[in-house]
DNA sequence: CGGGTTTGACCTGCGC
DNA sequence: GCGCAGGTCAAACCCG
């Protein structure tokens, strides 16, 4: 065991001692752009759950501008078609998505996420913006490399079993007790049948060579761990702001160590305190690799359709899918992914994909 | 000096 | 019950 923890803690140096130069990297790059989400108000369900997040997927898929190195999570926005149309690259991710809502308020692709209810729901579909009360319980969402180029995908679940408004309303309060959960965590041991409350969860899996992703919100970093099966150890971030419990895990695909994971959790009850609303436009991907692939993918519930959906760039967003009761307000275009939601590869993660990644997406993509 | 990072230790949940 | 791995704490350290 001992052995165990020093290999750990040895391998996690080394990776710390490799990405140094990338942290540099970072730090030049934070300095030198300005990539703000503006006023990102990181919305996500209120109530929490640990409850095993409800999968199946859309996709959005795009493909970004290459300009200069960002380190933004949104540099991914402005993107083409991947695998199709790969002209229409000069779309911001909101001009793909045809949102004339007002992000000043929603302020985030997380809000928006949230707010229209992408995230996969058992419930009606819509994309209608709702209170965030009325939100699936957990939202996930993971960005999804498709190409070499700088990738990204989003994915989001909500709970299954057990989501009923009764569990809401009891994780509402218990998101009240969360700050002093912190404190409480060492001191006072859980009740045995009592799962811990999870906050709803984005994860964001970006093509890029800086780990720490810029939010708009300010992070502070309180451990590192060290991943089994991959030599690259995950960071642990909590926001900055009193009173504000979201938290964010960073770390690097094992297969792909160009592919930054980044897991938000919680909801900021703040708004951004770095970036004014204007600069909401997300940025170009500048991460180095060309031009930029983006690809969202977005669970909705395994029991309705287990295929990723490539979100088109038309500017009225056109998305259909195939076998789920799923009905926006607009529509998805059915061009499944096939294959490009997630590489096998990283669904074989056993990090936290494997946490984030529904089990059905992780088995190789099945034609049909 | 304040705020952020590092890192070893500890806690917790889960599978066997 | 035990071991493992993920997650968190907090003292020490670093940096502007």
């Amino acid at each position: 065991m001992n052995e165990m923890k020093q290999n750990n803690i040895s391998v996690c140096k080394d990776s710390m001692e490799k990405r140094e130069e990338k942290k540099e990297v970072t730090r030049t790059t934070l300095k030198t752009e300005n990539f703000n989400m503006a006023n990102s108000t990181f919305i996500t369900p209120p109530t929490t759950s640990d409850i095993d997040l409800m999968p199946s997927f859309f996709a959005l898929s795009t493909t970004a501008t290459p300009t200069t190195t960002t380190s933004s999570i949104f540099d991914m926005m402005p993107c083409d078609i991947v695998g199709g149309d790969q002209k229409a690259g000069s779309l911001g991710f909101m001009d793909l998505l045809d949102i004339n809502q007002d992000f000043g308020t929603t302020s985030s692709l997380f809000d928006w996420f949230s707010q229209n209810q992408i995230v996969g729901s058992q419930q009606q579909q819509s994309f209608i913006p709702s209170p965030a009360s009325t939100l699936p319980e957990t939202s996930e969402v993971l960005n999804n490399p498709t190409t070499p180029n700088s990738s990204a995908s989003i994915s989001s679940s909500s709970n299954e079993a057990g989501n009923d408004g009764s569990q809401q309303v009891k994780a509402g309060d218990q998101e009240e007790e969360q700050d002093q959960d912190k404190t409480k965590k060492q001191l006072k041991p859980k009740k045995k049948n009592q799962k811990r409350q999870r906050e709803p969860r984005f994860a964001f899996m970006t093509k890029s060579e800086v780990d720490q992703l810029d939010d708009g919100y300010r992070w502070r970093k309180y451990g590192q761990k060290a991943v089994k099966n991959s030599p690259y150890p995950r960071s642990y971030y909590r926001c900055t702001s009193a009173g504000c419990g979201v938290k964010k895990r960073v770390e690097r695909s094992s297969d792909d160590p160009s592919i930054v994971v980044t897991t938000y959790e919680g909801q900021h009850i703040h708004p951004s305190p770095i970036t004014p609303r204007a600069s909401i436009g997300f940025m170009a991907d500048s991460s180095g690799f060309g031009a930029a692939t983006s690809s969202f993918v977005i669970p909705q519930p395994q029991y309705q359709q287990q295929h990723a959906y490539m979100y088109s760039s038309s500017p009225s967003l056109n998305i259909t899918t195939s076998s789920t009761s799923f009905s926006p307000s607009f529509s998805f275009q059915d061009r499944r992914l096939d294959g490009q939601a997630l590489p096998a590869s990283l669904l074989r993660d056993h990090g936290l994909l494997q946490d984030i990644v529904p089990s059905q997406m992780r088995k190789e993509p099945k034609e049909e």
